[in-house]
DNA sequence: CGACTTCTGGATTGATTATTTCAGAAGTCC
DNA sequence: GGACTTCTGAAATAATCAATCCAGAAGTCG
């Protein structure tokens, strides 16, 4: 892109990365410019301005890369090629394995990074709460595709059934956060399963 | 009981009261002292020390209210007059019906307002963090006396469910932020409440 | 009344917040 | 080489942060 000027002296998707991994661990507010400036290699507040335009502007974008590689987990929600089911059980599995690894921070940027804040961010809290209803609907999606496919009774609960896997997708992050190892998380994850195997229709 | 001195012109306890519906809406970090000032009667910086000490005093009294008014719904965790799936499924239902209230904040006061922070507010995540393993494991003492009291079947994945329910329990906190209806909520609780059904001995 | 204790009003502290300004450096393009 | 564009280093901005200080007000107690 910028092909005339002085070219900038660091990495600006580096840069990026950076600050996800620390919106990630304190939060939209809790993270500091000194703190961000410091991490992108000790660059002025000069550089960071023309580079980025604000401290909300470099959110927005630390959460768009988030989606695009940690967070892409949830994907398997939107994949038609999979039962509903599987969607389902794969999008919680792979985030409950995504969240407990070690080489990032715990927990869903998502669900944590903005969820709580003073009144001046609500803006920012706004664009990941919009994140979380789609993932919610696409949840919904797929409980109400089971029921539409034939594999789920007629008289699921498709509200119930919805709201109790998005519960526990949101609810990973604190669990992660707190130290709950991804082994237990996925144990829970099955037992979660046996809630739509009981909604089941028989199989002779 | 202070009886000496000028009193104050304020009521204390209504106060911490205000204090609390803040912290609880804004978390910890994102409350500032002007606001808490204003809230509880514009009163003075020189008053609020003299009352509350600092801002991290003020926040662990509010928290110690919240829990022995709106945070009690999760006794009966801990009520051993109830059999332990009741004892479960009486502190989510609990739970939901009073996130979802609209007299106060949405969500827990414990799962939101200090989980993520910037790195000076540690101590004030330690607070609430030690709060959600302290439920953590007398979840898990629940489903744990299902196995010992003959409910469940021996070979029941005791962590999984524990894991489920807390999971469920926290996540609660951040539907319920996101507007998701208690009726919803109330009915994730009965589809969450089948994975114990599924692991109980044959009633034959 | 007078000694004592506690709280309040108001101003102020110093640290930290995000952001801006500007002169000069370091490139590209013609 | 000179016009042009973009970025950097350093200093400064105004706002807000939690917290402190002090003189005086408003009580209790003997």
């Amino acid at each position: 892109m910028a092909r005339t000027g002085r070219p900038r002296n660091f990495d600006r998707d580096e840069a990026v990365a950076k600050a996800m991994h620390l919106f990630w661990q304190y939060g939209y507010e809790g993270t500091s410019l000194e703190q961000l400036r410091h991490a992108m290699g000790d660059i002025s507040s000069a550089s960071f301005y023309a580079a980025f335009g604000s401290k909300e502007a470099l959110y927005r974008e630390t959460l768009v890369e988030y989606l695009r590689t940690h967070g892409k987990v949830v994907t398997a929600l939107r994949d038609e090629h999979l039962p509903p089911r599987d969607r389902l059980e794969q999008a919680l599995r792979r985030s409950a394995a995504m969240q407990t690894a070690s080489a990032h921070p715990t927990g869903c940027m998502v669900a944590l990074s903005a969820t709580i804040c003073s009144e001046g961010g609500a803006s920012a809290q706004a664009v990941t709460a919009a994140e979380r209803k789609a993932n919610r609907e696409a949840i919904a999606a797929c409980v109400k595709a089971g029921v539409e496919e034939g594999i789920l009774r007629p008289d699921t609960d498709v509200a119930g059934l919805a709201a109790l896997y998005e519960g526990l997708l949101v609810g990973l992050s604190i669990q992660a956060r707190d130290g709950v190892a991804g082994k237990s998380i996925d144990a829970a994850i099955t037992q979660a399963m046996k809630a739509w195997d009981a909604s089941c229709k028989a199989t002779s």
